[in-house]
Order: structure tokens, then sequence, then C-alpha cells
RNA sequence: GCGCCCGUAGCUCAGCGGAUUAGAGUAUUGGCCUCCGAAGCCAAGGGUCGUGGGUUCGAAUCCCGCCGGGCGCGCCA
């Protein structure tokens, strides 16, 4: 017997289909958890769906089925333990409920399957690579970056748990115009230049962070005619205070790119000769242009400007054949929103190479901005940069899970109010912090009892009744089907809803029912339950970057 | 003007490859600690799902218009 109960729940279905109504035998077969409990534990629609080519009303359809399945149930002893007979409800909804030992098996799978509990192979031998954060070294990471970060972190960890080699990498814009403007910036600071005084460069950086660099570089003998030595002191040094505030944030990268490479190693030429050998390009007001209206583009695109220089997008592309060389066939960007207009121009210019890369290459997750509330006002400064919040602000003021879990519990396209107030001074109530209880209180538990129950797998489950009990069950089986949807989705906020809820339903059983009783063996069956709530707990929280603690 | 995204309870947000009575948190109000951690639980009130049409037996969910907000629309990156 299949120990999915929802494969084998779909299996009943086709059968049924196939035996009432073979002309729908392919009708899609959907199978939900519904929200109610009054549904039974899961439920499809496929009698309505399939109505209209059975040519029968919903309702007989879902009769005619839910009596084919009864039959198939009573025919054998191994479904008959697994199952009820299902009950039909609504226009025609066939619902079905486990036997309460069917329910409670996932707790001993969740204890013999440990921190692997939610993790599946369907990407197994697949090399994936997430590119996420690539924040030039101009300056601190922002609340921007902050929440790329975080998304892009739980999304390479979701991808992780189905199976998948996962590359993180950061790429960055070592030269050009921005790095030019750093390095002016800098040394109009170390002559000792103010933002918007006489001599300092146009858009030059005003952050007060340049002139702590400018400080730096000076005390250390730097001569301040030496532009190149103090583009070179500047992006290193910021680049480093990135990595600081990266780790304190718990991301780390596996690979890290530079654009520079990109020019050194003929990669941009290449592409650019590779367009115009596919007769992709053509000479306009001395500029080079690339056909990207053949591709849907709404005009072409520059790609050599006049003064001999590539657009921005010309090494995009070039980095993006680096990673289809580099056996990277699923790849994802996490960029803001305002980024969006690059999409389309990659994927166009990357199909203009002729190379066979597919035409939905790269998959991208564009995320809104974040407005950082504080005090019923939106703040806009930080010391450091100047004229935006940092990430460092951020885990000073509230810490890195609150953070990570807060920037990480919100689809990626809604904008993101960042409020403050709420995540620090009313901490009691926070989302992170009731999670986090929740898993402190398992421990606690087990503290109590003397430690960690030795053998919890091998208690007798059946003695798990109640309604909360076979709740939690349910809910905590469906923890890989919320992993493989969320990974499908690229949408990690998912993880951090069904943790809310998790955590819910323990504190809910917690103070309904007493774990510790007299009853050694409801005693143990007990706290395998919570053996297995906090394995999952644990879990999810890793997946999405925030601590387990025993205690708080 | 054009393109993409968003508009769900006072506030912050889930749900949106249609389907059984629209959900959480927070805020407000009222209960629960002689008993495993009250950073918790239980309960109440609070929504014409921006708006007007359309498709459908059935729409918060799909399609179109409008209103409101965000982001793009460079030989900037």
């Amino acid at each position: 017997m299949a120990t999915d109960p929802k494969a084998l729940i779909e299996e009943l279905l086709r059968k049924a289909l196939q035996e009432k109504a073979p002309q729908s035998a392919d009708t899609p077969i959907v199978i939900e958890r519904p929200k109610q409990t009054g549904h039974g534990d899961f439920s499809s629609n496929v009698a309505l769906q399939a109505a209209k080519t059975a040519k029968m009303k919903p309702r007989d359809l879902a009769l005619a089925l839910q009596e084919s399945i009864a039959a198939q149930v009573s025919a054998s002893a191994a479904l008959s333990d697994a199952i009820e007979k299902p009950e039909i409800a609504g226009p025609g909804f066939i619902n079905f409920k486990l036997k309460a030992g069917t329910k409670t098996a996932v707790i001993r799978r969740i204890l013999e399957e440990g921190a692997l509990f939610g993790s599946a192979r369907e990407g197994q031998g697949q090399k994936v690579q997430v590119e996420f954060v690539s924040a030039n070294p101009t300056g601190p990471l922002h609340v921007g970056h902050g929440r790329q970060a975080a998304l892009g972190d739980a999304i390479a960890a979701l991808l992780e748990s189905q199976g998948y080699a996962v590359t993180r990498e950061f790429y960055y814009n070592d030269s050009g115009a921005q790095i030019e403007k750093l390095a002016l910036s800098v040394q109009a600071r170390a002559r000792g230049i103010h933002p918007g005084a006489p001599g300092w460069p146009e858009e030059g950086y005003a952050g007060e962070y340049i002139e702590e660099i400018a400080q730096e570089y000076l005390t250390q003998k730097g001569e301040v005619g030496d532009l190149d030595a103090i583009r070179r002191f500047a992006v290193a040094s910021l680049r480093a205070e990135q990595d600081v505030d990266l780790k304190a944030f718990g991301v780390r990268f596996d690979v890290y790119y530079l654009e520079s490479s990109l020019y050194a190693e003929g990669k941009v030429d290449q592409v650019v000769k590779t367009w115009a050998a596919h007769g992709k390009t053509y000479e306009k007001d001395g500029a080079l242009w690339l056909r990207t209206t053949d591709y849907g583009d709404d005009k072409d695109r520059v790609v050599r400007k006049s003064d001999g220089t590539y657009t921005y997008f010309v090494p995009d592309v070039a980095y993006h054949v680096t990673k289809w060389q580099r056996g990277f066939r699923k790849v994802t960007n996490v960029q803001g929103t305002d980024h969006h207009s690059t999409v389309t121009r990659v994927r166009v210019g990357l199909q203009a190479l002729d190379l066979g890369i597919p035409v939905g290459y790269p998959d991208y997750v564009l995320h809104s901005l974040v407005k950082v509330m504080r005090g019923g006002a939106e703040v806009k400064i930080s010391k450091r940069a100047g004229s935006y919040v940092t990430v460092r602000d951020l885990i000073d003021w509230v810490g890195r899970d609150a953070v990570r879990f807060f920037l990480v519990s919100r689809k990626a396209d809604s904008e993101f109010v960042f409020d403050i107030d709420l995540a620090l001074e009313k901490s009691e109530e926070n989302p992170v912090y009731y999670v986090q209880y929740a898993h402190a209180r398992v421990c606690s538990v087990f503290a109590q009892a003397g430690g960690m129950p030795k053998s919890p797998a091998s208690a007798n489950l059946d003695l798990l009744r109640s309604e909360r009990e076979m709740g939690l069950a349910a809910r905590l089986a469906e923890y890989p089907d919320v992993l493989a949807e969320a990974t499908r989705e690229l949408a990690p906020h998912a993880v951090a809803f069904y943790l809310r809820e998790l955590a819910g339903e323990f504190h809910s059983y917690y103070n309904a029912e007493r774990i510790l009783v007299e009853d050694e063996a409801l005693r143990a069956a007990r706290l395998a339950l919570c053996a297995a709530v906090r394995q999952t707990l644990a879990n999810g929280l890793s997946l999405v970057g925030v601590s387990a603690p025993e205690k708080m």
C-alpha cells in the first residue's frame, strides 16, 4: 500500500473515474486539504470538473464515484484500515477522512527522517543557480538588498530541499562608471571637499561612509592623487563591509562573480561578435544596435555606444552565457522590480546568440521595494548611508531572526512595509518569537521529562486520538507539500505562514492537554508528537534562516 | 502616453491554474497561571475582497473598462 495517503486517494479516484465515466478519465485530479475540518482530511472536486465531459450532473457523478471508491475500499483490508468511506458534500465534492493510524504515521516518519523531513528528490542531479543581492561595491547594503538576501537564501534552501545542487552566487560590478564615481567621491573627501561643495564630483556618493573610507585611506598613507589606488581601496573596503553584514545576516555565497572578469576573458566581445555573425546587429548613429524587436521588444537596443563602450546589458548577457555554460539549466535571479526592464533584454540577448538556451531562461523573482516605518513615519535616513536604511540598521534595531522572518514572510511582489515598532517594541507579539517560542516550549517539556525521549518512534501512536492531536498530525503531514509547492512557485513566504500555523496549533494543544501525564504509554505517545512538532519547526525555521532556540 | 506589479477587516498581510460558511496577525473588548514556560490559550466584535461590466451552474480568484498606488520606459547601471 502506498504510504502517502494523498497518492492513495488519487489512485482511488482515478480508478473510480475510469470505471464510472471512462470518457472523462483524463480529467486532472486535484486533491486538496479542506480548510473546514468538517470536510475531512482530503477533498476532491473531480466530479465537478468532469461533470461536463461525463454528461452527468456533478452530484450524480460524485455519487457514482463514491460508490466505486467504497467498493474498492471494502475489497481491501489494507485500504479499510487506512481510510473511511468517502462522503459527498456541497455541489459534488468528495471528502475523504483518514483513519487515525494513517494520520499519526507521519510522526514516526518525521522522527526517522529528522532534519531531512520535508525534503524530496524532485531535482536530484540537477545543477541550479540562484543569483541574489549582487550589490555593487559602492555603498552599504540597503533594506532592498536585505529583502533579496532573505528571499534568495530561502529560495536556494527550498531548491536544496527538493534535491537540487544549488550554487548561491553574487555578481558584482567592480569596474565602470559607478565605481569611477565612488573613487572620485572618496578622493574628493580625502581632499576635504564636502558633498555639493565646489570640486565635488557630479552625482558623487554623499554618504558618511565615504568620509570614513577617505580617512582610512589617508591614515594608511594613501596618495590622494592616485585615483587607481583609491578605487581599489574603496572597493575592497566596501566589499569587506558587505561581507560582514551578510555574515551577520546568516547568508553565505558559493561564488562571487566579477563583472571585470567578463571583459578580461573576452566574453563580452564574444557576445557582440556572435550577434554580429548571426546578423542580429546593425550600425546607426555611430552606435551598434541589437535587433531586439525581432524577439518582441518594443524597440531595438544599443549595445555599443558611440564612444566605443558597451551598454550594461551586454556584460549581463555574457554573464548569463557563463551560467548556461557552467551547466546551470535552471537559474533564478532575485532582483528588485526596478530592474524589470532588464528581464526582457537579457532573455532576448541570449536568444539572439542562438545557443539553444530556452526562451524563458533565466527565471526572475522580482520583489518590490521595502518601506521602513518607525513611530508611524517612514524612515529614510541612516546615519551611515545618508539616504537609505541599511541591512545593518535593521539587524541592530530588531535582531537578525526578526529581520529575516519579516522579510521572508511577504510574497515578493507585494510592497513591503517593515514596521520597526511591530518587530521590536511589540516583540512579544511578534510572529518570529511566536514560532520560536513553540520550539522552546517543546524543548522545555523534554527538559521536564528528563531529556529528549529516548526512542520516541517506538511509542504507541494509536493512543493519540483527540481532535487536536489529529489536527497536529495532519498539519505535520502537510509540510513536504508546502515545501514542494513553495519551491515550484519560488515563494518562500508560504513556509513562514506554515510555521505560524503549526506553532499556533501546538500552543493550542499545549494549553488544552497536559503532555506529561501519569500514564506512561500515553505520555510517550504525546512526547513523540511533540518531538515531531519540534523537528518540523526546526526544519522550517532553518530553511528561512532563523534560529530555533531551546530557551528564550 | 506605453509596459509590468499591487489594491482583501482600523493597520500589516495570506488566499487568486474558480468550487463546500472569505482567513491570519495586530489593534479593541471580555475570560484563563496552587498544575509541563501567560513570549501562551479561549471567546467576541470588525470585510459590498477598489469600482463597473463580462465569462460560468458557481468569481476575491479568469477577461475587459475605470479609479487609486508602486516601478520601469537613456548611446545611466
